[in-house]
DNA sequence: GTTAGAACTTAGAAAAGCGACT
DNA sequence: AGTCGCTTTTCTAAGTTCTAAC
């Protein structure tokens, strides 16, 4: 492993200790914060107060020893600033809702009308995209591919790449069709169908990208899908104030009913929950339910949330047809509205339906949890298309709120959300190739990482014996997220979100020092709420030059305080920057997990495991870099039951083993005994059921070793976001694995380029 | 050099789908 | 046919990074 030194190893094993947050520790962070806020409330003042102190104090300590520029202005102007802003979006806010007109039957329905289906393949070539009957220049992607300043590709044409297509696909497509026994004529229809498909399939990867910065040249599509217009609640179904049954208006309601659903959730029980659904419900009242409805705990929603969850089971009970009418609408709404066609190619949306009005759910201690999340009209919507493509209609009566042609970008619409006031995006799938190829080039740059990071960290080691303070800052902030792969950590609006923090941004509450802990001297334990409000809770011991720098950090500091107090991401990234063209902090997390992955797969494979054995040592590599990242869910629910299940068939599969045994030895036996044809048979059937019985054991206790390590660790993100999918691909060539073993079919949409082009030697 | 905004990637939870089993 | 348990898909929040304007 080239690239990598040898602290990653010892990471793999000693993250394994991080756990999942317990509700105690959350409510133990829930006091803090109260304190901490407390406490910056008066940031204004105090941090002035507390940073000259420590300016004066630093300054003395280390006067001929480190330059120390330390601007501290600022935290004034930022607080009035921040007030600024609170009242623009105060009064924006204000504004969208009285303006917002009381009755809009349009609100939320796609228009009835149903224009001509997206054309595939516009007939003109509206674009300067090479079409895909002209053959594609092939692109070669070695390492030198994907500089960031792109350069032209030589112009070659390849006849052959197209021979080796899809494999993979038409395996699959086989397999599912033997499995479904479907008949023959279908079968065959359907395999001349996913011959057709694949070679349909663009292979973007083959061809030139853009180099002027543009990311289309011809963009059209429909528009998105608003939600479904609120329906109101039957008379039967009543909402009670103080007892007494009440009839709300509509738009109070509406917003009732977004409360009811989440009856049953644990938010719903949040002071924090109920006070914003309180603010903003009453936003939505009549004057003269306002003078009733004083007191949300006199609310009795226990009818509507009945309703809802009938109506749910209802939908379950449905008869097939049922079902099937609505497949098949979604299918149709899928097909008409799913698609763009992006340069002559027709391209899957991500998220084609504009996010439904409801009560805002945060994770963590999120300070809006229960806001109102306010339905998103055609009005609020901006759409991207280009001048020569047919323009999506608005809803019948609506307009947008504007059409641009920016090929600068890759959206295709997008609305301003009111919670956070950020821009919300429709853009394309995964598969498409503008995704994928950023995909590519962001794997592309941590491959460059790899030539370079052993400079980059003698660099960074040099760097914790500067004179300057920032410098060391900057040096071991970079260890850390070398080592740690911890996320950059931007800084954050007090207020607007849940109180996580990532490496910039640690505070000094968030790390001990412990000069000795057991065998290990100069540990560091690392306690914070990360992305997502996941904890990360690690002990790792660090060299002493690091620890007497964190030390040094610490110095008269409170635990609120900054722990980088002269650095952030933008420093850091700037340096980066500087260091290698197109680095930056995220560029170390794609580094370290696909080196891991790779380095893990090479230990961990053994050449004549099974291929269920083998899947195993793909699935704990991956794991090794999940580990890494942090990437925690929830224990499933059902988690210690499934276990027992799977025991269980276990026990019963061990029985079965050694009853085959007995027959086995009986039948040899028997052999022995009589020496004739028939009896040697039975003695090789009894052979192979034995074998057979052996085989199926393994797998299931493979599968229980699987899961049992898997309980509170996510694949997924890693998979998805993190490892570069030659490795897998390469992996799976090697040991002759089929990639659906490792990549379901979502993924290998997304990662058909890699599918295609990595052959069994590919290093990362 | 600070800050706000825009654009895009990364993230876990929840819903939906689906095959195996009863 | 209905239920169960697992996998896949959907959803959208929460990050990072870049850029442009002061």
């Amino acid at each position: 492993m080239s690239g990598d030194h040898g602290h990653r190893d010892s990471q793999v094993v000693s993250c394994g200790a991080n756990g999942r947050e317990t509700q105690k520790h959350r409510d133990k962070h829930k006091d803090k914060d109260h304190k901490h806020k407390d406490h910056k409330k008066e940031k204004g003042d105090k941090i002035k107060h507390s940073n000259s102190e420590h300016k004066e104090h630093s300054e003395k300590k280390h006067k001929d020893k480190e330059k120390l520029k330390h601007s501290n202005g600022g935290s004034d102007k930022h607080k009035e600033k921040q007030k600024d802003k609170d009242k623009k979006r105060e009064e924006k806010s204000k504004s969208s809702h009285s303006e917002k007109p009381k009755k809009e039957k349009e609100n939320g329905y796609v228009g009835e009308t149903s224009p001509a289906a997206i054309k595939s393949e516009p007939e003109e070539n509206n674009g300067f995209y090479p079409s895909p009957q002209h053959k594609p220049p092939k692109r070669e992607y070695d390492d030198e591919e994907f500089e960031n300043k792109p350069k032209k590709v030589k112009v070659e044409l390849d006849k052959k790449a197209k021979k080796r297509k899809y494999e993979y696909e038409d395996d699959e497509e086989e397999e599912d069709v033997k499995h479904k026994k479907k008949s023959k004529d279908k079968k065959a229809a359907e395999g001349k169908k996913a011959k057709k498909e694949a070679e349909d399939k663009w292979k973007w990867w083959e061809e030139e990208r853009y180099t002027d910065g543009s990311k289309w040249r011809f963009l059209e599509h429909k528009g998105p899908v608003f939600a479904p217009a609120y329906e109101p609640l039957p008379e039967k179904v009543k909402f009670y104030y103080n007892g007494k049954p009440m009839k709300l208006s509509p738009l109070a309601e509406e917003v009732a009913t977004f409360f009811a659903k989440m009856l049953d959730h644990e938010y719903s029980t949040k002071d924090i929950f109920r006070k914003n659904f309180y603010k903003d419900w009453r936003k939505e009242m009549t004057s003269e339910e306002k003078s009733i409805i004083t007191d949300l705990n006199k609310c009795d929603f226990s009818e509507l949330n009945e309703y809802f969850k009938a109506q749910s089971e209802a939908r379950k009970q449905m008869s097939k047809e049922e079902k099937q009418k609505i497949k098949e609408e979604n299918e149709r709404l899928l097909s008409e509205y799913g698609f763009c066609v992006m340069d002559n190619h027709k391209e899957r949306i991500g998220n084609f339906r504009i996010e439904p009005p409801g009560l805002f759910r945060g994770r963590g201690d999120h300070p809006k949890m229960g806001m109102l999340k306010r339905r998103i009209r055609p009005e609020d919507v901006i759409i991207n298309c280009s001048k020569d493509s047919k323009h999506p209609k608005p809803p019948p009566g609506a307009k947008w709120k504007e059409v641009r042609h920016d090929n600068k970008v890759t959206w295709l619409a997008s609305w301003t959300e009111n919670i956070q006031g950020s821009i919300k995006y429709i853009m394309l799938n995964p598969s498409s190739r503008i995704k994928g190829e950023k995909d590519w080039q962001k794997y592309e740059t941590a491959r460059r990482l790899k030539k370079c990071v052993d400079r980059i960290r003698t660099q960074y080691r040099d760097d914790w014996k500067s004179k300057e303070m920032r410098i060391r800052q900057r040096a071991v902030a970079l260890y850390f997220i070398d080592k740690l792969a911890l996320r950059a950590g931007n800084e954050k609006e007090e207020g607007e979100t849940a109180d996580t923090v990532g490496c910039c941004s640690l505070r000094v509450e968030h790390i001990k020092l412990f000069p000795k802990m057991d065998e290990q001297e100069y540990v560091v334990e690392f306690d914070f709420l990360g992305k997502d409000s996941i904890r990360y809770y690690n002990k790792i011991p660090v060299e002493k030059r690091v620890f007497k720098n964190l030390q040094l950090f610490l110095e008269n500091k409170q635990p609120e305080d900054d722990l980088f107090d002269r650095l952030n991401t933008s420093i850091l990234n700037k340096h980066l920057q500087e260091l290698m063209d197109g680095l930056t902090a995220k560029v170390f997390r794609t580094y370290n997990a696909s080196i891991t992955l790779q380095q893990q797969l090479k230990e961990l494979t053994c050449s004549d495991d099974s291929i269920p054995a083998k899947v195993l040592s793909y699935n704990r590599a991956n794991r090794a870099v999940a580990i890494l990242c942090n990437h925690q869910r929830a224990p499933p629910k059902t988690f210690e039951k499934s276990m027992q299940n799977l025991q269980t068939k276990i026990d019963e599969k061990q029985n079965q083993l050694s009853a085959a045994r007995k027959q086995l030895k009986a039948a040899k036996a028997n052999h022995k005994a009589s020496h004739d044809d028939k009896s040697k048979k039975a003695v090789e059937v009894k052979r192979k059921a034995v074998q057979r019985i052996e085989e199926q054991l393994m797998k299931l206790q493979m599968q229980a070793t699987d899961r049992e390590e898997n309980k509170q660790i996510a694949l997924g993100t890693s998979k998805l976001n993190y490892l570069d999918p030659r490795i897998s691909v390469a992996w799976s060539k090697k040991w002759g694995i089929p990639i659906e073993k490792i990549y379901n079919k979502t993924q290998r949409e997304k990662f058909a380029w890699a599918i295609d082009m990595a052959e069994k030697d590919y290093e990362f």
